[in-house]
RNA sequence: UCCGGCAUAGCUCAGUCGGUAGAGCAAGCGGCUGUUAACCGCUCGGUCGCAGGUUCGAGUCCUGCUGCCGGAGCCA
């Protein structure tokens, strides 16, 4: 039997319900008013939307007195009546309700966490577990949903293939960062070898494992023979990192073309950026307008920039010449060959460009041995994608693909090849010019939303002390 | 990890020169009103983060610890 989804509030509001009908609508109080001319006032939010529906509980309710006068904010209610035009201002349409009852109500009304005002985010992340009731969380989650499905939609319309890559890696091949241990090993009773290290070899694998940081090397085996493909998954990092831009659990997404190159990287790059950005523009209007209001002014405005104007695109070198020559003290001073500070990609964003930023071609010395090395010997074809407030939000590459170069490279900087062998078969058979990023799902989330922090656009943050929930 | 800041009622905060605790909101009761961040009155609500120290006396000054926040580094 085909699951029949009921009416939502989004429904009734978008006028998909017409005025006049009888509607049952089910979810959470948001305040409740009384009047004395005999009724109640209640703002009910099922999550389907911003607004909450006003209905209408009249006194001669038969559960008036005993519950609906003195429901609390959170309470779980079922309200049905008729659609009307609201009497009062503030709505088009309310419920006039015929019944409500109350099947989920507040056990310590004084011990309810979320009251109908504002709260600090701070206190909201003790909370977590309730949070998503309130108006910014709710709008955070709807928000990260349609990023969600316009990432999926932006690759499926383009003939990506999702590559569903290993979150536990056995490959000591990735150095993106520290990693979390994945054991099984009694750590009050570790195995030892003779020479008293940890035998790993009576461990789950048999060898040890970790947390993925990336998917990258993994979906780039995929590339070459699907041509186009992506991950979108959870990554995870070990550092030990506090900032409002970290997280210890994240989820990224890392396309990966073949027959490209880093021109081709980028165009990807900002085109695909743009429609996440039109997709929350066209969808979620009602959230984007509370962010603007309530959140950050101009959030909208920036975004609609976003999404219409080309990015500026700037080699290394050059934004280098720019920084040196800017009518501005460094704390951290720039030359070719040092990697660029926050201070300098604000600088770049913010003041010189005015917008997002995609900086190429870095000093080969302080980026990846996988990236791809240009003739110039010097540098490498790797590219950020900078952007206003929040940094780099992509980083990406061209991949050495010449088995020789790559090979030397990995000798340069002291890297076993047999560790790489699967790695370095896709340069010995068929191999392409493939280029790829990865672009922070909660990044762009905070950068969509205007949130300051990134613990709060995702549900549970996990931060170094801290994995509550 | 480094630097800085903060910790007082369920929440957001005030608390002067060191003299034993305050407001708003929430919650409860009442009043008023087609209300909408409602309004008015009353009530409930505190081991001032923890442990020491100075002092006749510490929310206030000093030391240590813990937690949180911001910035930096690492990066996405």
């Amino acid at each position: 039997m085909a699951y029949d989804p009921g009416t939502s509030v989004a429904d009734v509001l978008a006028g998909r319900v017409p005025v006049g009908a009888t509607v049952t609508l089910r979810g959470w109080v948001r305040t409740r008013r009384d009047s004395k001319a005999g009724l109640s006032f209640i703002h009910l939010h099922d999550g389907s939307c911003f607004d909450p529906i006003q209905v209408v509980a009249p006194a001669a309710l038969p559960n008036y007195e005993g519950e609906l006068r003195h429901l609390t904010s959170g309470a779980a209610i079922v309200a049905t009546g008729t659609l009307v035009q609201s009497q009062g201002k503030g709505q088009s349409v309310e419920l006039q309700a015929s019944g409500v009852e109350v099947v989920g109500p507040i056990a310590d009304p004084e011990a309810y966490p979320i009251q109908p005002k504002p709260h600090s985010y701070e206190f909201l992340r003790e909370v977590a577990h309730l949070r998503p009731r309130t108006n910014t969380f709710g709008a955070v989650t709807r928000v990260r949903n349609t990023l969600a499905q316009a990432v999926h939609r932006y690759f499926h319309e383009r003939g990506f293939c999702w590559i569903h890559t290993p979150i536990i890696t056995a490959s000591d091949a990735e150095g993106a960062g520290a990693m979390f241990r994945v054991s099984t090993l009694d750590l009050a009773n570790l195995p030892r070898r003779p020479d008293g290290h940890i035998d790993f070899a009576q461990d789950f694998f048999g060898k040890e494992a970790f947390l993925t940081v990336s998917g990258q090397l993994n979906v780039e085996t995929y590339c070459l023979a699907l041509s186009k493909v992506y991950t979108f998954g959870p990554t995870f990092r070990a550092e030990n990192s506090n900032t409002t831009r970290h997280l210890a659990e994240f989820w990224m997404i890392e396309p990966e073309i073949a027959f490209a190159d880093l021109a081709a990287d980028a165009d990807l790059a900002e085109d695909f950026l743009k429609s996440l950005f039109k997709a929350v523009l066209d969808e979620r209007g009602d959230d984007m307008r509370f962010f603007e209001d309530r959140v950050e002014k101009g959030v909208i405005a920036r975004l609609e920039k976003f999404a219409t104007s080309a990015f500026t695109r700037l080699d290394y070198a050059e934004a280098v010449r720019i920084l040196e020559k800017a009518d501005r003290k460094f704390e951290f001073p720039v030359s070719f060959g040092t990697d660029l500070q926050t201070e300098h990609e604000r600088y770049l964003t913010e003041v010189h460009c005015q917008g997002p930023v995609v900086v190429m071609n870095y000093p080969k010395e302080i980026k990846a041995f996988y990236m791809r090395q240009n003739d110039d010997g010097r540098t490498v074809a790797a590219m950020d994608v900078l952007a206003p407030g929040i940094g780099e939000i992509i980083g990406g590459s061209q991949r050495e693909e010449r088995l020789s170069v790559l090979e030397a490279r990995m000798d340069e900087l002291g890297l076993a090849r047999e560790a790489y062998g699967w790695y370095l078969d896709l340069r010995r058979y068929g191999t392409v010019p493939h280029a790829g990023f990865g672009l922070g799902f909660e990044r762009c989330v905070a950068y969509v939303t205007g949130m300051a922090n990134i613990r709060d656009v995702i549900p549970f943050p996990r931060t170094p002390g801290n994995a509550a929930f």
